[in-house]
DNA sequence: CCCTTTTGTTATCTTTTGATAATATTCTTC
DNA sequence: GAAGAATATTATCAAAAGATAACAAAAGGG
């Protein structure tokens, strides 16, 4: 069970037998309910989180409602803005299904960078990888209909289907509830015709 | 005019004069006319640029027509996605105003930083900032209307509605050139009652 | 298995957007 | 300063989205 994270990290880095050892040992586990939730607006994060099994859903609360702006699955990192430039969040995490994270905290990560100094450029490479995918995915959202992005959706994220309610995606896809419902009805009477 | 590059880059690092004094040493400098294309889409990009004077605007090309997705004004550095990660670059690059730029190739990098170490955390840090930009400007983007964005642009961006025309703005902000005009025209009428 | 909550759809009406075409307005340039 | 190019608005019509309300279906918990 260890070993998604110790593969994880191998992606960006080279890791000796010795060196996940390590990593392992350090790391500590925790156990989240469904709609748990495991930061607040206005709060500080003091961890950040890879999820072994389960889902988590980033949201503001803007006029009241909530607006969904991540999902993530089994295998992801969850680093909060807020864990890295110490600002108090502006969004909620929250899990959507019951769920088991490796905890990191400023104190574990620092403990392991002087262990394996190595691992001091892997936040920076998951950044710049982030970066890429993140000017990808808008740059793909401004240049396309609702209609377009929930097509693309379905293409390219089949999971965010499968797990996540309707109503939780439409506001992911920038669209309201009923409008994506009548998006998928109206691509359900094309195909028929 | 060297030191807007130095400015630049001490907001992210200490540098000696010493070392202010080999970056300025390294500096070329190009200009090139309006229109002019920096990067084309298939191409690979050699260059990354620092805009001493002018503006740089980035689009795709969708089914023909343009879609602008990032504009840069002085003091900002483009980086183009297919400097860093060595494939053809799907977007386009071109000046918007005749522009005066220092050029960094991957040659001159490499000596920079091998003449100044600690120059190499730079590129990551300054992912890091844009990472929590971008993050924050596309979360926004799918919370807000197209009025709501226009409104946000004249508020947060002045500059962008003194330089850009308004039917590059449009696709930037995801309509079309004639809905950003009809807001435009409605938001004018409410002032004025 | 029933009841409640969660999740998803449909209907109606109003507002906004997109497409297309036509027309203004402003800017260049010779 | 006239001609052409670039930029911006307006009109019309069809399609899509938002708001609100009502309803339907599915899931979960005693």
């Amino acid at each position: 069970m260890n070993s998604t994270v110790i593969d994880y990290i191998s992606q960006f880095i080279n890791l000796t037998e010795e060196e996940a050892n390590i990593i392992s040992a350090q790391n500590l586990f925790q156990y989240y309910k469904k709609n748990e939730i495991l930061l607040s607006e206005g709060y500080y994060a003091k961890n950040c989180f890879f999820i072994i099994k389960g889902c988590v859903r980033s949201y503001y609360i803007i006029d009241g409602e909530e607006r969904n702006t991540d999902f993530f699955f089994e295998n992801q990192t969850v680093r909060p803005l807020s864990y890295q430039n110490k600002k108090p969040s502006q969004y909620y995490l929250s899990c959507l299904e019951d769920s088991m994270m490796a905890i990191a905290t400023e104190a574990s990560n620092q403990k392991l960078v002087e262990q394996i100094p190595k691992l001091s450029s892997l936040i920076l490479q998951m950044n710049e990888e982030l970066l890429m995918q993140k000017t990808l995915e808008f740059d793909q959202f401004k240049s396309h209909s609702p209609e377009e992005r929930y097509l693309m959706l379905v293409k390219n994220k089949p999971e965010h289907l499968n797990r996540i309610p309707l109503y939780h995606l439409a506001s992911y896809l920038g669209i309201t509830q009923i409008s994506l419902s009548r998006i998928r009805s109206r691509i359900s009477n094309k195909k028929v015709s």
